[in-house]
DNA sequence: AAATATATCAACCGCAGGCCC
DNA sequence: GGGGCCTGCGGTTGATATATT
């Protein structure tokens, strides 16, 4: 793809705007309009800005019925439903709330919301966590939990965080069948398993996967006790480790559970195993599909069936082409199976 | 009061994809 | 069908404001 002549970056003012710019870019697009070309429009009105700038301050500073701040609790709960449901699909949330920008509701989210639902912890202690965590054997342990990236467990994180709200007690009943905890395929509860021994030290994963939640997991994911010369995880965050091999679960395409002990092959078929399940679009359930239609943009998607390439992300299994992309869109499939939309429907008491 | 840390948010950057020639 | 142009999006940066020590 050719890089648009978006800036001629020499001949361009950048940093904030002034009010006089303001007021001329803003009397020109009320009269004019943007003229479908936002490249010709600064030169057209003599601002030494590129299109892009000008596109970026009219949406979302100048253009009409824009709100700033004071965000309601609704909105709070719209945001964090749909985040946890879409991920980071800020221009889609913001088309659910009138008069907010995706740049608003992104910052909104980085830097208060985020915070609100998930207590006052440094990005940085997170990400530090991560990054640094090795196992003895120089194998990089982060490769599990990047596999699930991180928006992906921020959500899982977010969503285990504000189950606990809504059912405080339900994270001490051993019956699992008790539990809204939306059901995952075996093998992502065991990535949960994994992310869980990776985030040992970090506070924010220990915060949202406290002890009742994992040893409810136990519960849920027995562990395999093997004396074979493999690492096995638990999820109290301890490995034991005997060789350069990781013993996983994974299930056959009958459905029975295997066991597999792998080196570092293992893992990327674990990984396309993940994948593949992750990406399943087909095992979504009518009520599922109810639910979603309750918003907007999923009401959308179902008009437009698979005609809008950008909005078939659960319904088309090989050709998304955002899977490719950083994005963690295609790691909500399986959580919005059971429980995820009815959260939105129950209010989370924020 | 000054220095430092933290929070906020506007703006920038680069990528992906649609459209048009 | 292929390539370039334009647009839109999401992640990141940096300036400023505010809080803390």
């Amino acid at each position: 793809m050719g890089r648009g002549r978006w800036c001629d970056k020499a001949n361009v003012k950048k940093g904030p705007w002034s009010p006089e710019e303001d007021a001329t870019l803003k009397s020109y697009i009320e009269t004019n309009g943007t003229g479908g070309n936002w490249i010709a429009l600064p030169q057209k009105i003599g601002l030494k800005r590129c299109g892009k700038s000008c596109r970026l301050r009219w949406l979302n500073y100048l253009r009409p019925n824009i709100k700033h701040g004071g965000f309601t609790e609704e909105e709070d709960n719209i945001i964090c439903s749909l985040y946890i449901s879409i991920g980071s699909r800020w221009s889609i949330i913001a088309a659910q709330l009138p008069g907010r920008t995706d740049n608003d509701i992104k910052n909104y989210w980085n830097t208060r919301l985020k915070k609100k639902l998930l207590g006052k912890r440094k990005q940085s202690n997170i990400n530090n966590c991560l990054m640094n965590q090795k196992d003895t054997n120089g194998i990089d342990e982060n490769s599990y939990s990047n596999s699930l990236s991180s928006s992906a467990l921020e959500r899982l994180q977010l969503h285990m965080q504000l189950q606990s709200l809504q059912n405080p007690l339900s994270f001490y009943n051993n019956n699992p069948a008790a539990l809204v905890w939306p059901k995952l395929h075996p093998s992502q509860e065991k990535m949960i398993q994994i992310s869980l021994q990776n985030s040992n030290n970090n506070p924010m994963m220990q915060n949202a996967f406290s002890s009742p939640q994992v040893d409810l997991l136990e519960n849920i994911i027995p562990l395999e006790n093997n004396n074979n010369n493999s690492v096995t995880f638990n999820a109290s965050g301890n490995s034991s480790n005997n060789n350069n091999s990781i013993m996983h679960s994974s299930v056959a395409p009958g459905g029975e559970a295997v066991e597999k002990s792998t080196n570092n092959e293992g893992i990327q078929e674990l990984e396309s195993e993940l994948d593949e399940i992750l990406n399943n679009r087909n095992i979504i359930t009518m009520e599922d599909e109810y639910r979603v239609a309750e918003f907007d943009c999923f009401r959308d998607m179902n008009n437009n069936g698979s005609k809008d390439q950008n909005l078939i992300w659960w319904s088309n299994d090989s050709g998304d082409t955002k899977s490719g992309s950083s994005n963690s869109w295609d790691s909500t499939t399986n959580l919005m199976q059971e429980g995820m939309f009815q959260d939105y429907e129950l209010g989370y008491g924020l």
